[in-house]
DNA sequence: CGTATATCAGATAGACTGACATTC
DNA sequence: CGAATGTCAGTCAATCTGATATAC
């Protein structure tokens, strides 16, 4: 049984008509996963939006919720994860500090380090919106088997171990 | 045989401990994407760069490109193709004209409407490119086998149909 | 002294919106 | 006239860089 042929077939074959000599098999993982990405952003964004977050105002959050109680990380730990500089961090915690969900204390254990902590407010928007997004996900992917979902997942992990930096 | 761990597995056993509650199985597989495509980025950036091209500037000269001679299309088809605002495909454009890249002319069979064209250096600059960006692509999945890409390949393009407005 | 932490101001690149003139 | 095409000016959100102050 053929697979469904989708958009990124359609620019293979352009290619292999425009450019016989060169085989552009690799863009066909590349670009899937580039195009699949980028499909997938606004579908998140859409569930972020109901809770009045941006994209990267919920990797904030979400990457202090995970950290565990009492959900507090220094600057510079937020900023390694989620693969920003340093004054991007700066400018996203003040336009967080600034909507009440995070708050910015002393390091008592290192004056030239804060400890940027989820608010009240903070925590419980991020636990309603990781609990809705979630959702969200699993709806987007509710048409492919489970089966054909831990294959995907094995066969990307190949890729990210490749990718990520060691 | 185990697969080595990636940092979404990690992110994924942050989640379990602090979300129990949850199940967060959706967010493996969307969370390998979207990473994959975040790694991938600069990856490519780097090639393009070789050729004194940023990312979007490769994407519509190979856009032009791969529609055959004479390698040239109405700004409206190229950024219904590149998902952009007309507005941004007017910049863009405006650009890479200032570059001798591509060339605006007049289309005769609608004074409305202009075509785009790829100009002679363009035409050189992009196969050029592409070349480099297809040996780029290959390098970097050169760890995985044939087998696995195949089998990736199917697994996106059944999310993709899902994802792709019909 | 040299390194690390965080902040800030300024610059930059890229995108979007809305108004517009033109042509179908 | 209503719809489509492309351009423009203006605006915007998000990022980066480099300089700075402070503390280790």
């Amino acid at each position: 049984m053929k697979r469904k042929t989708d958009r990124v077939d359609a620019i293979l074959a352009q290619w292999h008509q425009e450019r016989p000599d060169l085989d552009v098999s690799p863009m066909a993982s590349i670009g899937r996963i580039r195009r699949c990405a980028q499909l997938l952003q606004p579908r998140l964004d859409g569930c972020f939006e109901k809770f009045g977050l941006s994209s990267w105002e919920f990797d904030v959050l979400a990457t202090l919720r995970r950290a565990g109680a009492p959900h507090c990380l220094a600057p510079t730990a937020l900023f390694s994860a989620l693969m920003i500089t340093s004054g991007t961090m700066t400018q996203r915690l003040k336009g967080l500090e600034a909507k009440g969900l995070v708050v910015r204390i002393q390091n008592a254990e290192d004056a030239r380090s804060m400890l940027v902590q989820l608010s009240h407010s903070g925590l419980a928007l991020i636990d309603q919106a990781v609990t809705a997004h979630v959702e969200n996900e699993r709806q987007i992917l509710s048409a492919l088997t489970p089966e054909k979902l831990t294959q995907m997942n094995a066969l990307l992990s190949d890729l990210l171990s490749i990718l990520e930096p060691e």
